[in-house]
DNA sequence: AACTATACGGAGGACGCCTCCGGTTCTACA
DNA sequence: TGTAGAACCGGAGGCGTCCTCCGTATAGTT
């Protein structure tokens, strides 16, 4: 890679992340592009679309989220780790306004970059849930992480966001308790 | 209302709901305005913005749903009937491919139209139902509603969204159960 | 038939996405 | 150090969408 392809490479990289901090993640690329200092042309090269960009940007703040996973991994309550690790997952997607509306949208495909480490992550975490039997056998990592999404997805809307996404994370965690005599080994 | 008025009126009405369902709801409405042999200035006279245009569509669906609610008011258990309500809710909003998105996209402002007179409905059947000690006294109908949204949300871009519906529904609604000691009284 | 309030319609400005290719710049090699 | 050419840049331009504005047409009334 050449030394002026990665100084543009950095630089809409950054400025992407600030875009869509800012205006969300639906962002004017073109603005992203001009606040780069670079031609949208430039900016299509080195992602061919928005999902890409979007990949990348959060491509790392994802690795802070497996890591976190892992340091759970060894908490006293394994439904706790879960449950708080979860929470962090929501957190996160409310930073980016419209980033949980766009990993939805983007169909299964498209975000796959993001989606499989943290899939990778929790899925250790609910694992270790399961087999503790505190939690429904029958929930599967992808489901959480979508319903923890949805769930982001509309409270960022409201006007008291944090009441409401506590009430339905409580309600949907609360689901997720294995009921008496369904546990990972029934 | 002058007679050209609204003759035009319920053509871009009747295109619209045929554009929401083939298209989803965000059809571009120019070509809801050619199709309804129209200006689209006339169309923008109706309905202010695309929003005004879904609220008029939707409303006489959601009619049908508050109608169901009423019949289910002296179904035999008030928990299953609450269930079964929403899951008809689930249903509608699947038929018209992007309304659930559109509808948290909204903020609350934009579609009550829609949304006061389905919370109504459910908040009767609801409120039965938690009177019974069946269900968690702390849930809202407006969060019962979200959380169904938002799961059709998650469920509709994955190929096997049925199977996906069932399991978050399933889980959402387990949730719901009142935990022992945790009743209305409570 | 004439009048007027009401409604029509589409041109046009603003914006966003994305492609394409002539021009520029870096770098490897002599 | 000079240079050839691969790699890269940039933005003009085509397309689609939203929405506004205002000259024109028409329904309903007297």
């Amino acid at each position: 890679m050449r030394a002026d392809a990665q100084r543009n490479y950095d630089r809409l990289l950054a400025e992407a992340r600030q875009a869509f901090i800012v205006h969300g993640t639906d962002a004017s690329l073109e603005d992203i592009a001009r606040h780069a200092g670079v031609g949208i042309g430039t900016l299509y090269r080195h992602f061919p679309d928005r999902y890409a960009l979007m990949n990348a940007v959060f491509e790392q703040e994802v690795e802070l989220l497996t890591v976190r996973a892992d340091e759970l991994l060894t908490a006293d309550s394994p439904t706790d780790a879960l449950v708080r690790w979860l929470r962090m997952v929501a957190v996160h997607s409310t930073m980016y306004r419209g980033l949980a509306a766009a990993i939805m949208a983007a169909g299964d495909a498209k975000m796959t970059a993001c989606k499989a480490p943290l899939r990778a992550a929790g899925g250790a975490l609910l694992e270790r849930a399961q087999r503790a039997g505190e939690v429904r056998a029958d929930a599967t990592i992808a489901d959480l992480l979508k319903l923890t999404n949805a769930i982001v997805l509309v409270a960022e809307k409201d006007p008291e966001r944090q009441a409401i996404f506590d009430r339905l994370m409580d309600l949907t965690l609360h689901g997720l308790r294995a009921p008496a005599g369904v546990t990972a080994q029934a």
